[in-house]
DNA sequence: CGCTATATTGAGCACTTGGTCAACAGCTCT
DNA sequence: AGAGCTGTTGACCAAGTGCTCAATATAGCG
């Protein structure tokens, strides 16, 4: 006793949007065709239908959570200042957006050291982290040129892998341990640390008032 | 028709030997207890009767793998070289360890987002990045203190988090894409970065050359 | 030697999983 | 109205899971 019909789009969206929910709370390891189903207000036999394999419907949701990921830097707001601050300002936002985002980005590490098994998901986390380097590549780039003699044998990609790389890095501390981190005070210090002149002393203010 | 006896602990050691080549080889969804029963040349019952659950196993392993892993960073070999050189020299050292231990680092990730969801897995894994945090302090302590107006607002405390935060960015990097992470040219950048005086040149070339 | 404590086995249970499929309902088109 | 495509269902299957347990071989002890 088949229920209501729906175009295929929109059940295929439908159905994604549950497996979202499923899988930033139970985790991949959660992520059966039954609980999609169940979440969804649907038979099971129905997302097998829309996606043919758990595999598809686990590589669908790749797709749809690595698209709807901003991994581009927003260089907007770039009010002149030098080109390392934007930079750093780049790495900022990105940091500062973690922390509300913790069960996205813990799925997201969950698919990443899926990745290390499956090819498919390899490839395509790889093109994202590929993207993600290649947008930060036209500020590392202007920063690389803005003082050229204080970065010898550092290249704009170069630069980028280890910027992305940072974030990256907080993005694991956030999932593990999201109340220890410290964003005004982890800014502060990556500030003094790239910095030759004088940091934000507005940033590092509110980093010791916290 | 039980097989040869062997002394309980023994027996454990085989079996959570057993446990971490299936769990680096198919991470933890594929350790399953027949999985390490069968990589021990055992029974199933086995491994029930000395971890009592599979949850048991799966602690007992990341208990070993927490402890054969060396997380302090090695500050031998520090022939009197500036506070901020030794620290970047430990920096160094463990993200050079990262390639040549590719599948136990990506163990240690899965590890780390299952404590998202598991409250025992969560309280080891913050514990031993805490001592990893702690073990880096004494230098990054150094270090600040020999320019402190250098670092206005910055503790050892926040350079560790810093500093460790980006060797875990380095391990998440090395774990998708082994190939792609290029060690002499993270170093170099990363000494270029942090480094006011002129970086280390033979370091640079290096990177250069491969 | 026999006895007992202890490893060890493998069959078996209850349950979950991915996947299939015949049946069926709703929509559109003639 | 009837035909036909398409979305939908739920029962079903085989495989795999964690886990239990009676049976059993072994080692150590008296």
């Amino acid at each position: 006793m088949p229920g209501p019909r729906i175009p295929e789009d929109q059940r295929r969206d439908e159905l994604l949007a549950a497996a979202y929910r499923v899988a930033t709370r139970d985790r991949l390891g959660g992520l059966t065709t039954r609980a999609v189903a169940k979440e969804a207000g649907v038979s099971n036999g129905l997302v097998f239908f829309h996606f043919t394999s758990r595999e598809g419907l686990v590589l669908a949701l790749l797709d749809r959570v690595l698209e709807t990921t901003v991994l581009s830097p927003d260089t907007a707001g770039s009010d002149a200042r030098s080109p390392v601050l934007q930079l750093l300002h780049a790495i900022e936002r990105d940091i500062e957006g973690l922390p509300e985002n913790r069960d996205r980005v813990a799925l997201l590490i969950d698919f990443w050291v899926m990745g290390t098994q499956h090819a498919d998901v390899r490839t395509r986390i790889q093109k994202a982290l590929g993207d993600y380097r290649e947008a930060y590549v036209p500020l590392t780039s202007a920063a690389i040129e803005s003082e050229p003699e204080r970065y010898p044998g550092v290249t704009p990609e170069s630069l980028a892998a280890v910027a992305t790389g940072f974030v990256e890095g907080c993005a694991l501390q956030v999932v593990m341990d999201p109340d220890r981190f410290d964003v005004p005070a982890y800014l502060t210090t990556l500030r003094a640390l790239v910095l030759r002149e004088a940091p934000g002393y507005a940033l590092a203010c509110r980093a010791r008032a916290s």
